[in-house]
DNA sequence: GAGCACTGC
């Protein structure tokens, strides 16, 4: 019985079709099922009317403008109020029979054991958790509830430390030094490394670091402190007989820097990866020897490291590399390792920073000293705006007056006011200098100057061009895959860049690996490379033949509006930071130019550094990592950071975990929060896989929640959009959900991949997949087993495990997962346009459906729900990935339904929020809000006591009832029976009142 | 009539 899985065509919306049918789940979808699914999402539900013809205009006539906007809202109101009079949820009463077969069942034992405490404000941990039984799970739990960061520290200290003093290996282990000296390999690498700036301050580092707990270590790309400063280290203690109680790590911002510089460290000492030298990043690590070594990482490890090691005590050495950028992982662990430093006092850390901030730091650490290597690039020649305009002659667009509608014309004219008092200084400085023509200066009057002009970049593509004798390629940094995309087509279409002569490469993160490494190639000779990119040529990507450098000044931020909890991506000027690094990458292999099309003026006006990814993001994950690392109240640990994130951010995020119930009103993490701050995850998707494990279906839940947690897995190829969007629909099986379309694409590409052949690549390619994000896709779901296996959430670590996925062939099942994980996330459709979905939130904001997601081009849809993941504003405000759900699989997802009932005779109204809202069947009502309260129970129980679902015992009989209820539910929109037509198809009318 | 900077556990 318990390997039977009831799949969709397990159920016909009559009630159970008793059938020997049944699905066992075998990783992938057969052909037959997948067929007859897709029979299934129309055939089974006449009522719905999957196409609406509509009729043409018909307003009385005699409306004219705005009238006919108001007519259509108002009968759209009228529409909606109908609308919603009829639809009632309910029950047939076969399955309502079913369900309560399922859950009607004696008082056992089993119903005691979920009736828990109620437990006062004032009542201690222990006593608040009495009811868990002894447990592993519950002594791991306590202690990080209850402990404070000096207790944990203290605890932490007591313990043994690996590094032990052994003289005989540390004679050892000097004497290999030797050996590895005496090695030619090591001899040459050696006289490289004697060139770098960096090994002229060798002596100076140790010096300083003998004296000193904390320094601080700034220099420019190019002088070696990367791969250098942890070998002086390294050797200096080797040679000081103290390698065995050595253990330096070095922790970097991307994953490919911690493998390639290990790589190249290895190489330098003559020596494997593995042994003196190892990287760890996730999913992937050639681990040193414990002592005697350096292990390059990413600062995310490190701080998984201080998960299980809060003292650091295995450790000797920390250098935190390219701190300056500012990420939220660096900025966290720079302010964490102040608090443990002190009672650490051998532990020693070294800060690395560029020049530009690294006072800062400093300055942080109790002004600690500092020590500056000199960076080694080749002298870069600069150009500004004013330069660009005198070569090329160019002629903005005049400015537009606009003159329909006042209120337009007065922005206009007040954002021009602004720019002459910015400008006008300026010009009337650059006019004493006679350097410049009128017309430049006039130029730089308007406006337009100040807006990313893809004709200018063309133009001074063409000049630079132009020029005689002057080879080496051109980087031109833009701010997104559209403005590459547009300047790309335009350079292709005209004639003056002919295959024969120039090879012509767009560069950003959202195509494929394989055409990523194609800007490496050397162009033939007499052909000139040409690399339109985004910011990733500015630190991830260095193309070391680049003489030309065309800066246009803007790069895509995302930031989160605290005020109105909403992330945005917007178009902003870069820093001076940015600028100094993008001119850095035309001065690696020779002299070169760097073009920036600002004024020096704007230059003059720019911040110094981007502002830190701290002040830019939700701290969801922030504040877990703030409590399981025990450090205290969240608002405290982050007050004392470098720069302190807003009180109002911290609340939202202390909020949301509280909504999530990770967090209890005293800020302590939960049985469930404690899960989900151990996983690698943000809480929401974390939630969901556990769900998952509850539900038994867990391959294709983990492959969404990987998806959603590191990047899309569809990349968008160039001029053919169209195609991409049609295999991309195929994927998604008439499911109306992006979340399904990616877990068919990742579950066929880990079928092919196992067998022979190179079916999985191209596979990849049909369907225009990134071989590389699936792969690594595919890793993270082997590890979220890992971690639910260890967690007892599962029984094994293998996420195609059978008895773990005996209803992943459940589509509805899957859907209402993915909607209980990224609730309260749900917009509802209010109408189709030509000019896309026009949905409104829960929050009642208006929002558009991105083009990338597969329900942008629908037209109608089986219900108005919509779940989705990420919301962002931009030229407007989008969901990028939405799943279309039933009412059903909301009202399951909210923590809260069954306090929102309330009955009159045998109506109901469940009352999620204002937006959504639902009459239901007073005996369906009843039957929901039993489940529900079953369901409550269930999840706290196993979160409380981690272990496997027995689908024999009673458990398994309320998440079967449950299965099926979110089955008839998905097939027919929640109305399990013929007498309801809850069809919801919109036509362009209907969202007249949007679109006003 | 238009659209997703870059990382990371």
């Amino acid at each position: 019985m318990s390997h039977k899985h009831r799949g969709k065509g397990a159920y016909s919306k009559h009630g159970r079709r008793e059938t020997d049918d049944f699905h066992l789940y075998e990783g992938s979808t057969s052909d037959k099922s997948r067929g007859r699914k897709d029979r299934g999402a129309k055939d089974r539900s006449p009522h719905r009317k999957d196409k609406q013809s509509h009729s043409g205009p018909s307003h009385p006539p005699g409306l004219k403008g705005k009238e006919i906007g108001l007519y259509y809202r108002d009968k759209q109101k009228a529409k909606n109020a109908r609308k919603d009079d009829t639809v009632t949820l309910k029950l047939h009463p076969s399955t309502e029979r079913q369900i309560k077969d399922l859950i009607d069942v004696p008082k056992s034992s089993y119903d005691k054991h979920f009736n828990l405490k109620d437990v006062g404000d004032d009542t201690s941990f222990e006593s608040r958790y009495n009811h868990i039984n002894e447990s592993q799970f519950k002594k791991k739990f306590l202690s990080i509830i209850t402990g404070t960061l000096n207790e944990n520290l203290e605890k932490a200290l007591a313990e043994k430390s690996k590094l032990v003093r052994n003289e005989r290996l540390d004679i050892q282990l000097l004497d290999e030094l030797a050996e590895q000296q005496a090695q030619p390999r090591y001899k040459k690498m050696m006289e490289f490394r004697m060139k770098l700036p960096a090994y002229e301050k060798k002596q100076d580092i140790i010096n300083l670091l003998s004296s000193n707990q904390v320094i601080l270590i700034s220099g420019e790309t190019g002088c070696g402190k990367t791969t250098q400063v942890a070998q002086f280290l390294l050797d200096y203690e080797l040679e000081c007989g103290r390698g065995s109680t050595t253990n330096i790590i070095c922790t970097q911002p991307r994953r490919i820097s911690a493998v390639s510089v290990a790589e190249r460290v290895a190489a330098e000492r003559a020596d494997r990866l593995g042994n003196s030298v190892g990287y760890h990043i996730r999913l992937e690590r050639k681990l040193a020897r414990p002592y005697g070594s350096v292990t390059f990482c990413t600062t995310a490890m490190l701080l998984q490291f201080l998960q299980m090691d809060p003292a650091l005590k295995n450790y000797s050495h920390i250098i935190l590399d390219e701190i300056h950028e500012r990420s939220t992982q660096s900025d966290f662990i720079i302010t964490l390792l102040k608090q443990i430093l002190p009672r650490r006092p051998t532990l020693k850390l070294i800060l690395m920073s560029a020049t530009l901030n690294s006072e800062q730091f400093s300055k942080y650490y109790d002004k600690c000293p500092t020590l500056h290597i000199p960076g080694f690039t080749y002298p870069v020649e600069e150009y500004y705006l004013e330069d660009v305009l005198h070569l090329t002659n160019f002629k903005f667009e005049e400015n537009i007056v606009y003159t329909n509608g006042k209120k337009r014309m007065k922005k206009q004219e007040a954002a021009n006011d602004t720019f002459e008092k910015f400008i006008g200084p300026y010009i009337r400085q650059l006019q004493h200098t006679k350097k410049y023509p009128q017309r430049v200066l006039d130029q730089l009057k308007n406006p337009k100057s100040e807006e990313l002009s893809i004709d200018l970049v063309f133009e001074l593509v063409r000049h630079i061009c132009s020029q005689k004798n002057n080879p080496g390629a051109i980087l031109i940094f833009l701010p997104g895959v559209m403005d590459i995309t547009k300047l790309h087509r335009q350079m292709q279409d005209s004639h003056f860049f002919p295959s024969s002569r120039y090879d012509i490469y767009p560069l950003h993160s959202r195509m494929p690996t394989i055409d990523q490494k194609r800007v490496f190639q050397v162009p033939r000779n007499e052909v000139r490379k040409i690399i339109i990119a985004t910011s990733i040529a500015e630190t991830s990507i260095t193309i070391e033949d680049v003489v030309y450098v065309i800066d246009c000044g803007r790069t895509k931020l995302t930031n989160f509006q605290v005020k109105n909890n909403l992330d945005t991506l917007d178009s902003e000027w870069i820093s001076e930071a940015n600028a100094l690094q993008r001119k850095g990458r035309a001065g690696r292999v020779k002299a070169g130019i760097c073009y920036h099309l600002y004024t020096k003026c704007r230059a003059a006006a720019f911040d110094k550094y981007p502002l830190p990814e701290m002040l830019r993001t939700r701290l969801d994950e922030v504040i877990l990592q703030v409590k399981i690392l025990q450090i205290g109240k969240a608002d405290r640990f982050l007050a004392s950071m470098m720069d302190p994130p807003e009180a109002k951010a911290i609340d939202l995020s202390l909020k949301l975990l509280r909504e999530l119930n990770a967090l209890d009103e005293k800020e302590n993490l939960t049985p469930l929060g404690y899960h989900l701050a151990r996983l690698p995850l943000d809480p929401r998707t974390g939630k969901m896989i556990i769900w998952a494990a509850m539900f038994s279906c867990i391959d294709p839940v983990f492959s969404i929640a990987a998806s959603l947690s590191f990047k899309d897995a569809f990349y968008c190829p160039m001029n053919k959009e169209e195609e991409a969007r049609k295999k991309k629909l195929e994927l998604g099986q008439n499911q109306y959900s992006d979340h399904i379309a990616l877990a068919e694409a990742l579950s066929t590409y880990e079928e092919l991949s196992s067998q022979p052949g190179n079916g999985a690549y191209s596979f990849c390619r049909k369907y225009f997949l990134s071989w590389n994000t699936l792969k690594l896709l595919s890793d993270m779901k082997q590890q979220f087993a890992r971690y639910l296996c260890e967690m007892k959430f599962l029984a094994n670590s293998n996420p195609k495990d059978g008895s773990a996925n005996t209803n992943s062939l459940n589509k509805s099942l899957v859907k209402a997962i993915v909607c209980a994980g990224l609730y309260p996330n749900v917009a509802i459709v209010k109408g189709v346009t030509k000019n896309g979905i026009r949905c409104v939130t829960t929050e009642e904001e208006k929002v558009k459906l991105h083009i990338s997601s597969i329900n942008d081009k629908a037209r109608s849809f089986p219900s108005p729900y919509l779940t989705y993941y990420l919301k962002r504003k931009s030229t407007g405000i989008f969901l990028f990935d939405t799943t279309c759900v039933s009412p059903w699989a909301l009202l399951f997802a909210s923590p809260n339904a069954n306090g929102a009932i309330s009955s009159k005779s045998n109506k109901s109204i469940i009352k999620l929020g204002p937006m959504l809202q639902f009459n239901c069947e007073s005996g369906t009502a009843h039957i929901f809000q039993k489940l529900h309260k079953k369901l409550d129970a269930l999840l706290e129980n196993k979160i409380n006591h981690p272990g496997t679902i027995d689908w024999n015992s009673n458990e398994g009989n309320i998440l079967r009832a449950i299965i099926l209820l979110l089955s008839v539910g998905d097939e027919n929109m929640g109305v399990d029976s013929g007498r309801y037509d809850y069809s919801v198809t919109y036509d362009e009318n209907s969202a007249s009142d949007l679109d006003d």
